[in-house]
DNA sequence: GCGACAG
DNA sequence: ATCTTGTCGC
């Protein structure tokens, strides 16, 4: 059988999407969102379960919330993971999107700028939705950290992609821009959403996505057999 | 050839 | 990311 994805032709895909990136703007948001992702197998199927949450900025408080579920043949690759999260993540966007009416934000787990072909996910996500967005990563993919004027920026390539977010606990955060933000711009809105360690539309597209993952298990536990193949995808709504 | 390698 | 045993410290 054929190879289900050409790692070759997603990188070409992604030099495409890079001449639509724009990496300047300061939004003002009201209603941001936070994405995720979470796996787990069931039986030879890895189910994928994408979370998209909507806040408002500032009292945090939960505008709404979707979750996607389906099997998720495209396999990690680095540099390439907006190809295997974007099958989850998408839906559960653009039904949330339809549902909160306007986003102004949208930040996502992993690089946006600070990528081997300046998209990454956060990128993708980006100029796909045509919304502003920024990468936070709590690992590099690329470049070196350099201080400069009291701020470490990340250097790929001697151009700046991204910045070093200190947590409050010392936990170093890879912030960079998505799309219609800046560098800058971008560090800062990730310091202003900083709570426990992650931005708080993360914390909570996190907090979701372990917990639809651990409904996922027990109903393996209770000897209903997920007949993936008979429902590709499953959009629910738990939430908003 | 060797090391690095988001989630 | 997920799986997974044992250890350290509050």
């Amino acid at each position: 059988m054929k190879s289900l994805f050409s790692p070759a032709k997603a990188a070409r895909a992604q030099e495409l999407l890079r001449s639509k990136l724009v990496v300047e703007g300061s939004p003002s948001p009201t209603v941001v969102v936070g994405l995720d992702a979470a796996y787990k197998k069931l039986g030879n199927a890895e189910i994928g379960i994408g979370v998209a949450v909507a806040l408002e900025w500032g009292s945090w408080k939960l505008l709404g919330c979707k979750v996607a579920i389906t099997e998720v043949c495209v396999p990690y690759i680095p540099g390439l993971l907006a190809f295997r999260e974007m099958l989850v993540m998408a839906p559960a966007l653009s039904s949330l999107i339809r549902t909160v009416g306007s986003v102004d934000l949208v930040v996502v787990d992993g690089h946006g700028l600070a990528h081997p072909r300046r998209l990454g996910i956060a990128s993708h996500v980006g100029v796909a939705f045509d919304l502003p967005s920024i990468g936070v990563a709590k690992k590099k993919l690329v470049g070196e950290e350099v201080e400069e004027g009291g701020e470490v920026f990340i250097v790929h390539k001697g151009v700046k992609v991204g910045v070093v977010v200190r947590a409050r606990s010392g936990k170093k955060l890879y912030v960079s821009p998505g799309h219609k933000v800046g560098l800058m711009e971008a560090a800062h809105l990730v310091r202003e959403m900083l709570l426990d360690g992650l931005p708080k539309p993360t914390l909570e597209a996190d907090r979701v996505s372990k917990a639809v993952r651990a409904l996922l298990g027990s109903l393996k536990t209770g000897g209903l057999p997920l007949r993936v193949k008979e429902c590709p995808t499953l959009l629910g709504r738990l939430t908003g």
